[in-house]
This record gives C-alpha cells, sequence and structure tokens, in this order.
DNA sequence: CACCTCGCTTTGAACGTTCAAGAGGTTATT
DNA sequence: AATAACCTCTTGAACGTTCAAAGCGAGGTG
C-alpha cells in the first residue's frame, strides 16, 4: 500500500507487460479492448499514477509551462497579473500542463532564465507577458526552437538582415522579399474569419490614426519574427469608452495616456482618437503611468481655454487621478477593472483576462501537443459603466 | 555544441568517471583539489547543467515547491497573494527552488490536488495560505509526512480524540495529556528569545481580551497538528494603528471587522482591544468584507449618540467603504497596504510580505535540505501614515 | 505449403543521474 | 612485514518510463 505503484505493478497486477500498460495510458489504440478494460481496471484498483519524471527522461516532455512573475509596479495593476496567472493555472491543468513560475529583473536576466530553466527543467514553453518594442526575448526563444506564447502582440522591429534571415527559414515558401501590399493583406487572413473582418472594418474606417494603426500591425503581425500570441484589442477598449461617452452627450473628449512608443499605449490612443474621428493633440497628454500623473495631465487639460468635459484615460492609475480632480460634470474612464476603479465607481475597460489566459494554453498546447499552426488570438475587452461616466 | 552536455560528456572531458562529476557536484569534499578543479573547468567549458529530471529520479527531490493561486475574491486584496507569490519566486530561486502553482475550488480539491502533485511531478513541498480554523488541509499533509509551511499560523481545532491519537504519534516522549499550563508555557519557548518574550508582554497585559487571545493562540499553538509556519502579527498591527490614533488625540476609536470565527479577523479585533484598554462591544462592528459593508457599518457607528472619532478596519475594503462616508474629522485606518489605499490615502498596515516569502522558503528548505526543526516566524507588520488618519 | 501481413503483445535498451560496492594505491598501525 | 585504514576514483545497477524492434498466432495469398 505504501510502496510506489509503478508501471511494472499495474504490470504484474493486470497480467500483461510493462509496454501494454503504456500502451493503454498513451496509444490506447494499439491495445485489444479487453486488455484494455483489465488494465485500466488494474490502474484504478492500486491508484497508479504515471511519474512525471521517468516520463520526461524518455520523451523531454516535462509538461510544464513558465511564466514570469513581475513585481507589481504600483501595485493597481498588480492584481492584472494575478488574474491572469489564475486562469493560466486553471486552463493549464485540464490540458495536462503545469505553471511554473520564475523572476527576473530584466530581459536579460530573463533569457538567462530560460536557458536555466530549459537545460534543468527542461520546460515545454514560456507565456510571456508585457511584450514590447524591440523585445529581445522573443527572438531568444524562436532562435532555439522554444515553443511560447505571448500575451501581447508582438510589437516587431528587428534589422533588416536579421528579419530577412529568419523569415527565409521559417516560410521557406512564400515570398522573402514579399511586397508592403502582401505583408499588409496576409496577416488579417490569419485571423478567424469572423474577427478578421470584423476588425479590419473597425480599423480601417479611421481616418489618419486607423490607417497607421493598421499598417503598425501588418508590420509586426507579418513580419518575419510572428509568433502565437494573444491580445485584448486595446483600441477597441477606448474606442468603446470614447464611444460611451459620445452616447452620454460629450463632444470635447480628452484623452491622458502614455509617452508614444509603448505599443499598449499607442494602441489605446488610437482607439480614442478613431472613436473622435481623428487624432487631435491638443485634446491629448502623454505622461508616465501613475496617480499624481493622472492628475496633473487632467489639470493641465481642463484648464484650456475650451476644456474637455470627459476624459479617456489609458489607465486606471491616470483615471483615478484625473477623477481626483475633475469637477462633477466631467466623466473619466480607465482601463483595466482593477479593485481601484471598482471602489472608486470608475467606468473603465476590462480585459477578459481568464479568457486571454485560456487562449495562451489552448496555443501553446496546440503547439506542443498538435503541432498545429498557431493563429493570433485577439480578443474583445469589454466596458464596465460604472458612476464616473 | 548542440547535443547534450550529460555528466558524461563532462566526465570524458575531464577524464574521469561519472560518479566523479556527480561527486564534484554534490559532495566536493571526496574529490582531490586538483581533480575537481578539472571537472569544474569541464563543467564551465561545457556548460553543463545537472538534469533534474533524472536527479530526481534517483534522488526522489524535485526541487520544486507548489504553491495555491486563490481567485482574488474583491481583487482589493489581490494584490497581496500576487507580491507574496513574487516573493516567494524569488527567495525559491537562490536556495534551489522553483515554485509550481495549482489551483483549487476549495479545501477537498486542494488535496486531491496534492495528492495529484506528489504522485506525478513528487512536490518537495507545499505553501499553504489562508489558514482557518479547522484546515483539513495541514491534518492531510502532516498525516503523510510531506513538508509544508503555512502563511499564517495554525488555527488548530481538531476533535479530541483525533488530537490524541495524532499527538500519540508525533510526539512520543513528551506527555499526551499535558496540562492547559504547560501547553501555555511551552509554545512560547518555540519562538526566539526576544520575539517570544516580545509578544509575550504585548499581549499579556491587555485585560479581557489580550488573556483570551494568549490562550487561543497557545492552545492551536501547541496543538498536536503544529507545523512549521510564518505569519505577521496581525494584533499588532491593528493595535499600532489604534495607537497612532490614540496619539492623535482620538479617545473614542470604533472597529469594523469581520464576524468572529475567522482566526485573522479575531486578532486585528484584539489588537485594537488591547490598545483600547479592552474590547468594548459597542464600538466594533462585525460584518463580511466589502467596501459597501465597510460603508454601511462605519455609517451605523457614526449614526450612535456618542460616536467614534476614528474607525480602525479590518481590511482596506473595509476601510474604504468607510473613508467614503466618513465626514473630514474622523480618522480611518485600513489593513495590507492594498492599491486602494494608496489611492485613496488611507493610513494602512502593512505586511512585510516579501520577508515573510523568504522566511516560508527558509523553514521549508530547512526541513527538506537540513533537517533543521523548523520554528514558527511571527513578523510585525508596520504601519503606512497617510491622510486619512 | 511456404510466405506475407496484420493485430496484439513482449523484450531489451535507453533517457541522465545517483547509490552501493569495490579497486587500487598510499599511509598508518601493530 | 603484514595488515588495516584511508583516500580517490571507477564500475555496475537502479530509479520509472517509453522507444525500437521483434515475437507470435491467426488469417490471407500465391
Amino acid at each position: 500500500m505504501a510502496d510506489k505503484v509503478t508501471i511494472a505493478t499495474v504490470a504484474a497486477h493486470a497480467n500483461v507487460s510493462r509496454q501494454t500498460v503504456s500502451n493503454v495510458l498513451n496509444t490506447p489504440h494499439l491495445v485489444r479492448e479487453e486488455t484494455r478494460e483489465r488494465v485500466r481496471e488494474a490502474i484504478a484498483a492500486l491508484g497508479y499514477r504515471a511519474n512525471q519524471a521517468a516520463r520526461l527522461m524518455r520523451t523531454g516532455r516535462s509538461h510544464l509551462l513558465a511564466v514570469r512573475i513581475e513585481p507589481t509596479h504600483d501595485g493597481i495593476n498588480g492584481s492584472v497579473l494575478d488574474r491572469f496567472l489564475h486562469g493560466l493555472t486553471e486552463a493549464a491543468a485540464p490540458a495536462g500542463y503545469r505553471i511554473l513560475l520564475y523572476a527576473a529583473a530584466d530581459d536579460q536576466a530573463e533569457i538567462a532564465t530560460y536557458d536555466e530553466l530549459l537545460a534543468t527543467y527542461e520546460l515545454d514553453g514560456f507565456v510571456l507577458t508585457s511584450t514590447h518594442h524591440g523585445d529581445v526575448r522573443t527572438s531568444w526563444l524562436a532562435e532555439r526552437a522554444v515553443p511560447f506564447v505571448t500575451f501581447g502582440r508582438p510589437w516587431g522591429r528587428l534589422s533588416p538582415e536579421r528579419g530577412a534571415e529568419r523569415l527565409a527559414r521559417s516560410l521557406p515558401a512564400s515570398g522573402a522579399g514579399a511586397s508592403e501590399a502582401s505583408q499588409l493583406a496576409e496577416p488579417w487572413g490569419r485571423l478567424s474569419p469572423e474577427r478578421g473582418a470584423e476588425r479590419l472594418a473597425r480599423s480601417l474606417p479611421a481616418s489618419g490614426a486607423g490607417a497607421s494603426e493598421a499598417s503598425q500591425l501588418a508590420e509586426s503581425w507579418g513580419a518575419p519574427d510572428s509568433h502565437p500570441w494573444v491580445d485584448v484589442d486595446n483600441a477597441t477598449g477606448t474606442a468603446a469608452a470614447t464611444k460611451h461617452l459620445l452616447g452620454a452627450g460629450h463632444r470635447r473628449i480628452g484623452f491622458i495616456g502614455w509617452p508614444e512608443g509603448s505599443g499598449v499605449g499607442d494602441e489605446r490612443r488610437a482607439g480614442w482618437a478613431g472613436a473622435i474621428g481623428g487624432d487631435l493633440p491638443e485634446l491629448a497628454r502623454a505622461t508616465v503611468d501613475g496617480v499624481a500623473e493622472g492628475e496633473a495631465a487632467a489639470r493641465d487639460l481642463l484648464s484650456m481655454p475650451d476644456p474637455p468635459t470627459a476624459l479617456v484615460c489609458a489607465s486606471d492609475s491616470l483615471a483615478a487621478g484625473a477623477y481626483g480632480i475633475a469637477s462633477p460634470g466631467v466623466a473619466v474612464t480607465g482601463f483595466d477593472d482593477t479593485a481601484v476603479a471598482r471602489v472608486l465607481g470608475l467606468t473603465t475597460v476590462a480585459q477578459p483576462l481568464a479568457e486571454a489566459a485560456a487562449r495562451c494554453v489552448d496555443l501553446l498546447a496546440g503547439v506542443l501537443d498538435g503541432g498545429t499552426a498557431p493563429r493570433p488570438v485577439l480578443l474583445p475587452p469589454s466596458l464596465v459603466i460604472r458612476q464616473s461616466a
């Protein structure tokens, strides 16, 4: 009873060989039904469970996925990662995977950790968060053919030579020197038809901002370093918030976001710009994230001659600051549906984190198990309406 | 280069046998210095890393610790777990351990998961959070001699028979029917001398509440199901907040907490009661956690004939609700230093989460590696003063 | 009848590590 | 001088699983 139950124990109990038990577990169709049943009964009776370490040694598959746990920056957005992790863990278990955590101070340290984890634990794959422009992590992993998914689309930007080289390796059939037009066309095709069309329709009508957003997306999307990813459509989120404000009668709607260059921030601004019919720089402020910063930016916007009557903010932190000093009539929206938004009563954009996590696992499991070609997933956020707008 | 570097590769490169390489890694003192150096150079030159799976198969040590990731209840306290997890991950790595996540809906599911994880991944140990009265998880683990630490002290409460039975098994030498006095005396001795004395001095002087708190602690502490734990001294936290209010001139200080029976909640109330010189039920309200609940309780307290001028709350959620409706003169304190407290400017009690996590790893690693007898660790929280009090 | 194929099952080896035992040489002990 | 004790290192086996190959009986084919 207390002794370890191995495949040999089961084999003896069912009067078959080790390999037959293994086959029942891994390739049941090779085993005669009667035998299969007998083995299954033995497994159940003995409470046998396959030893992952031994299995790993033979197959090289650890069934372990790694995720980086970041220090919470200002704590406000911390719960986002928290919820995402929970979603990952829940989604991974039924697929037969477990989540391993690692910490890293920066991208270089993170790469060192990959190396370490791959060498010692033979991890099956990685889930990366916080992708950004010029992300060295994805190329490192891709070069070594390590399966991974990013939560956050790739923001691309490799040097031309490297890009061409990698493209030639990964897509030998397609034209390496594809024209801009084909690069623009192809990526959309990778989305599921409905989503792709829906998104295309939504992005293109908008004037300058919409177009530049689309081409930027295409650039990274069809780029040689493309890889499976899951993302929430940030632009749709801020657009929804903006439309909600328009519907409430607001005509001058300001935007408080982050400095240009952060993909996510640019997207959120593009959503706002698209909804009001074009980017109006005089109505937008860019600042690093933070409550005090949001307050300052809001003060600045609200003190202009013809001030906005509503503010769309790129984060709940900024929104919290803005809401704190805005006079009652001024509407404010945030982003992320954090606890702070809940407590303050901020209307905010909620990301479907559990869904996003589940799709990350799907994609990774697909690559690992099925070898299916992973398609990017873009999820729509939802607007949570509270009293602030 | 691309080929796997195993211990055999290193052995060949250094002109020694496999076992010698193994000895250099695990029992270096058995190897002559010159050989040791040669092997180490080979290891460095080849970039060898021990394969954990193979090592695990032989030794039964996975170097993996598991932690449950809970769904964030109301999101406000979510970041607490988040920070704790980050601390664990960071502390575990240098000690040679990695953190594995698992999700479970309730204690029973959690136990099933233990079983699964132990059988398939041969986990080395568990870190449990959210310990509570009648926790079945700890006894399950203890019965199977699985190493674990809890973040949160044991709240005990086994049926007498089971207690006696387990006591007889685990402490064959000591008297099973120990008197209350010895139970009270012994536990304090397990703390480091200074801490024990400090804590004893702090708890006992208080009148009714302090005494009952102390005996309750003793009961669970010296209880047969005691195990290594790390906790933050909740009572000290609320006491510090209360003293801060007393120092600011407040004389009638109310308390908003949770229904009796949650160990943590009772402790936080005891801290308040101790600081004001005794538990005054008319100044205390108990409710489930939540912003709206905090608001209601505060309204109730503040509408009494001789209302309190300050409110000590058992959580930032409750405090957020209370602070929202309290008139400017009324001071409010929370607990946990969440993002909400930061944004609202709530004075609150901060738990040293990174430190707590590190101590959890220390204790667990101590049991696993050194076989040292683990001593409970009680950490002092700190008061973060903001404008709310 | 000899041979091949098919369905099901078994056998031996291997994954990379550590344990248990022992080999060979040098030094200490009696 | 014989023997024990020690130090250093090596050899074979084992952990629990799956891979690769082969065994074996039944049925089909030339």
